[in-house]
DNA sequence: GAATAATTGAAATACCCATTTGAATCGAGC
DNA sequence: GCTCGATTCAAATGGGTATTTCAATTATTC
């Protein structure tokens, strides 16, 4: 009787397809952006699935936020897999990578990366932060003690902090950028030409999409960045111990 | 009767007290996440007005657009006051000032910065494209010819972009980081402790709030960018004409 | 100072959304 | 094959929002 409904039964369970639909959406459209409803028809479940299998809309989206995280931490850690060993810059290059595969992989960004960027600029609810503050905190404390290490001892505590600043925050940048023409592109209604020129993070995404404009992203991030510290450990010398 | 509405009549035009007062919400919480209602309530303008002097949320919304990208280009111009005539280095930098200065202006970001940040990651509508293509596309431009003047004739286009894009787009991640912070302090209900530990935003806040600490970006930024396009110079100079 | 247009006010309308409800259906264990 | 708990379904509820409406009020013009 009525549909066939293939999509259904032992296949996935009711409750993982709609995690798998609700991570795809709240990353690129937000929590507030997102509606139950939405989720739903995708995952071709019933409205109330949502609320007997998680109890709201927040849970739900408290148990993406953890997914996200988790599979991120498996297939992207931070130390890009360069050793414990390894010489400092290339320690510096390993996490730079990581980074920029979190923040700019070529197709769109993470959805964990996404879902920080949303939280940012709009804070869902004070229970997310915990959460976030995880996603965050482990990258940024282990790249400042990186910058630490390369700086020296005789650096300040501010020429550290405004160090790591400028490695970790920028990918913040190109990360909102990504997802702005990541959005931009999947939108139903785009004609492609309602704005005659391209933004900025249009035309990045159109050089790294080249044969290998991303190595060389990666490759120009880690060399500037390597320069600035540089510069940074010349000053320091020229000081002496403050 | 009634109460002496002494916030009315010749002072400020009702028209005006909605812009002001939607041009502080939208710029903080975004499009979406403020309401007609709550603007009127704190203009004490009625909800019609809004609808009778502009004929929609969007229209609202647009020419709050266009007063902040007005107001921000003739309060802080691009070249950060400094001449055409002045030197490379000394132009890079007022450039770098004027970009910090509007993402990151210690006490908050600009009305413009913030409603860019929230179109990028949560567009509002075609409409709003073009007005932000514009706040964005001169800045970008110009620092991309200086760059291109700064780097000489025989680096490749990719060069410039990336070198661009490296001065260009940190600015957005910390004004992302600026406005969770600043949005994070106008919480209502924010008792300072949900989160044990301090965001990257939180501890630069902290730090450029210190006597000199904003000088002390600046400066920082400066250095290491410039360190960065030697660094670049160099790795041209080595490979000689592409 | 009357007539007319501009503006404001309070309430109504129509839509979207999260959540609830209670019946229907399914599945495992006996 | 029956029972009981787990799951799914369609519909209803309740709260929020943008927008409209039209009468009341204010300002402007002659």
């Amino acid at each position: 009787m009525s549909p066939p409904n293939a999509s259904k039964s032992p296949e996935i369970h009711t409750k993982q397809r709609i995690l798998n639909v609700a991570i795809e959406l709240f990353s690129v459209k937000g929590y507030r952006g997102t509606s139950i409803a939405s989720i739903c028809e995708q995952a071709h479940v019933n409205v109330a699935a949502v609320n007997y299998h998680f109890h709201s809309k927040l849970e739900l989206y408290l148990q993406v936020w953890r997914i996200a995280l988790e599979h991120e931490t498996e297939t992207n850690p931070f130390d890009g897999g360069i050793a414990e060993t390894a010489s400092a810059e290339e320690r510096l290059r390993g996490r730079i990578r990581s980074l920029i595969h979190r923040f700019v992989w070529p197709n769109a960004p993470s959805e964990l990366s996404m879902l920080i960027i949303h939280e940012l600029s709009d804070p869902t609810d004070p229970a997310v932060d915990e959460v976030r503050f995880n996603a965050i905190r482990a990258p940024h404390s282990a790249m400042r003690e990186l910058v630490r290490e390369m700086l020296g001892d005789q650096a300040t505590d501010q020429e550290v902090l405004f160090t790591t600043m400028g490695i970790f925050i920028p990918v913040f940048g190109l990360g909102l950028q990504q997802q702005s023409v990541y959005r931009r592109d999947h939108q139903p209604n785009n004609d492609g030409n309602s704005v005659r020129n391209k933004l900025p993070g249009e035309i990045l995404r159109d050089a790294i999409s080249q044969e290998g404009g991303f190595e060389a992203l990666i490759d120009h991030i880690t060399t500037t960045t390597v320069a600035g510290i540089e510069a940074v450990r010349k000053n320091i010398k020229k000081r002496g111990n403050p």
